[in-house]
DNA sequence: TTGAAAGCGTTACCAG
DNA sequence: CTGGTAACGCTTTCAA
């Protein structure tokens, strides 16, 4: 690789010490303006660029923001990600991003690749089977600003951005039960800090609410996938009577569980209701189109790239729990009665 | 920011020098076999790592590889990423990554911001209105390795990893044939580097082997958007007698169409036949289920990162023009006859 | 077997 | 207004 130019390279161009053209090319103190002039010239014609390597050596400082996420191929998170990557883009800060596959193990061999990259913030989705919180502790002790997205370690004192699963899923029950749904069904992942955990108990206080009972054979645990949704989907078929809707954690689910149903026959919504969230681009074209919950994860992204920025000027505090509920939206198409 | 350990810290802790300690560390040249426990034991108490930024900047190097893409929303380009990033990590390897949103201006900043980054690397999939090279042609004379995906830009020398598309839209278009299609429009990307172009040179191969009439106004262009898509496809209804097979630019651009047809009250197959390209997740989901061209967007990932790490230990040379072209499949399901 | 010193590219401080 | 020097953390000579 060719090297690019350097401040020496400037110096001894142009018979002049390095920390004068550091200073003219900063704009820093007192300087000659003909000297100013000459080394802006020579600099611009070298295409010089200050190495970011030797400023992070100086100041511990990388303009590099790290960002652990569960997985990418899914619409929600690299929706979160390109908010990430605009304010980012803007503030001139790099982003490396790392993927967990949901595992607290690789979860947490990423945070220790990142903390040793030096980067400058970590902004980072935890691992729904999360039950250990050292490594995020380790970095709230060492200060580097950390942002958590979607997902709530009890007690860890940072800022969280989430979405109000719980008030969701509610008013989802809730409208479910008004359409005389009375066997509604969930197909979730019931890991401790999943926001399906947080949706059950929505659920359950929209049942409890409309004096419907509760009960726990309509509570189907999935990974998310397409095909244990599918399984999980093929599972509550076997019920007499069935269930008249399903709740499905995100569209991907809601998506495998209307072909289970649609290959067995059921009417969607006559027979069964089914409702998704998250969004997805494909869900208002599928057949029937999928009723769900809309999360604003690019406003998400924006704004857990800008908090990570706030906390670096000293804005905002960095070791205290704060939470930052955004809304979501209940879109109602055809998939429910 | 809690200050992590450094050879300094060590060698002061043990009264010994930095470079005693450095060795130890590093099992490099001769070194006493209980100087070297001391220091191993004490960096593994400290959670000694070395800095990165000091070694980027003594072996000029970063460890760090830079990608550009167009965009992330995709599963076609989230999953190559996925690939890149598995290799990458299984080496040692950060990863940055650039979305251009598929604008010539945006990849040349891109390409100058990893450039000053002093990335080790870059793997990009170069914009579609791109009409002039000269930022990649930078890197290649400053012998930066640099790999491309799907596009071709002509004459360039560099390592291009490509997809058979010539081969696959052959293939679909000659097959819609044998079914009996004679009205084959296409809904595509024709911007100078798009697969959609290469694609379009095999349709039109394959029409003119079956002796069809090339009828230019079956080609609509898209920029593969849900919305222009949707127009697209409008646009096609306006014509008597209707085409009788659409080939889509990718699924999305085949979900879309299939949601206008439908709203217009033409059956898929029976009345037009539909494909698509990339074999989406979602594919197999939509009514009916589409027919499309899966492309092994997981395992050019990977290969993209396995060549660049061979250009960086110098096993294959830089600056040659080299295509791999890898193999795609035609997954025939219910939305052609 | 170990230590001292130079150097990677930059900024900050102190002299002049 | 300008130059020299130390420092950031590391590896690599060269000497001892």
């Amino acid at each position: 690789m060719k090297n690019q130019a350097s401040l020496k390279d400037i110096a001894k161009a142009l018979n002049i010490s390095i920390s004068t053209v550091s200073r003219a090319l900063r704009d820093t103190g007192e300087i000659h303006p003909d000297t100013r002039k000459q080394v802006l010239e020579l600099a611009g014609k070298l295409n010089y660029k200050p190495n970011p390597l030797a400023m992070g050596l100086l100041k511990n400082r990388t303009q590099t923001i790290g960002v652990i996420i569960p997985e990418i191929e899914n619409n929600y998170f690299s929706s979160i990600l390109r908010g990430i990557d605009k304010v980012a883009g803007e503030n001139d800060f790099r982003i490396i991003t790392c993927y967990t596959g949901e595992s607290q193990q690789t979860e947490v061999r990423a945070v220790n690749d990142l903390m040793f990259s030096r980067v400058d913030g970590i902004i980072a989705c935890p691992a729904n089977d999360l039950t250990d919180y050292q490594h995020f502790q380790e970095l709230i002790d060492a200060k580097i600003p950390l942002v958590h997205l979607d997902r709530d370690c009890i007690d860890l004192q940072v800022t969280k951005i989430m979405t109000n699963n719980y008030t969701a899923a509610f008013i989802v029950t809730e409208y479910l039960i008004k359409t005389g749904c009375r066997r509604i069904a969930l197909i979730t992942n019931l890991e401790p800090l999943s926001v399906g955990r947080q949706r059950y108990e929505g659920y359950q206080e929209a049942l409890a609410r409309y004096g419907i009972d509760f009960n726990r054979e309509l509570i189907v645990h999935s990974n998310l996938g397409i095909s244990t949704s599918m399984e999980g989907a093929k599972h509550l078929l076997e019920f007499s009577p069935l269930p008249d809707a399903i709740i499905c954690n995100n569209d991907t689910v809601a998506m495998a569980t209307m072909k289970v149903l649609k290959d067995n026959g059921l009417q969607i919504p006559q027979d069964v209701s089914v409702v998704g969230f998250s969004d997805d681009p494909f869900s208002s074209f599928l057949e029937p189109s999928l009723t769900t919950v809309s999360q604003p994860s690019y406003l998400m992204g924006l704004k857990a790239m800008e908090t990570i920025l706030a906390m670096l000027h000293n804005e905002i505090p960095l070791n205290v729990e704060n939470r930052i509920v955004m809304d979501s939206a209940f879109i109602i198409r055809n998939s429910i009665r």
